[in-house]
DNA sequence: CTTATGACTATGA
DNA sequence: TTCATAGCCATAA
């Protein structure tokens, strides 16, 4: 098996336990690659999807926001997903990364 | 080999 | 506060 980018990406955010969110840039750094987020999202873009074992919709910007425009079916898709999950979000429509945060 | 693209992040106005 | 720009690096062509 080999391991290119993305699939490592993809088994890190196999990781992520349910309830939980990362930023592009935690995982890329848990992967080793603290500055390929970018990388990381594009990999997300060529995931397998949540049936390949690949939550990216747990998978949001540094800030909380989730994914504009590219996600699913629309953010509000992505955003109704997390909540199922117990997700907090804020009046500003981003997660709660204060209490929801991926803690390694 | 080089160029172009991008589901990011940090910084500045 | 929000909006725009620069830097970053892997993948595809």
């Amino acid at each position: 098996m080999e391991r290119s980018f993305f699939e490592c990406a993809w088994d890190v955010v196999r990781q992520i336990p349910e309830g939980r969110v990362a930023s592009y840039g935690q995982v890329a750094r848990l992967m080793g690659a603290p500055r390929c987020a970018r990388q990381v999202g594009y990999a997300m873009h060529g995931s397998p999807g949540v049936a390949g074992g690949v939550p990216c919709h747990r998978v949001v910007f540094a800030d909380g926001s989730l994914t504009p425009g590219f996600a699913f079916g629309g953010p509000d898709e992505q955003r109704r997903m997390l909540e199922a999950e117990g997700v907090r979000f804020l009046p500003d429509g981003k997660v709660d990364m204060a209490s929801c945060a991926w803690e390694v």
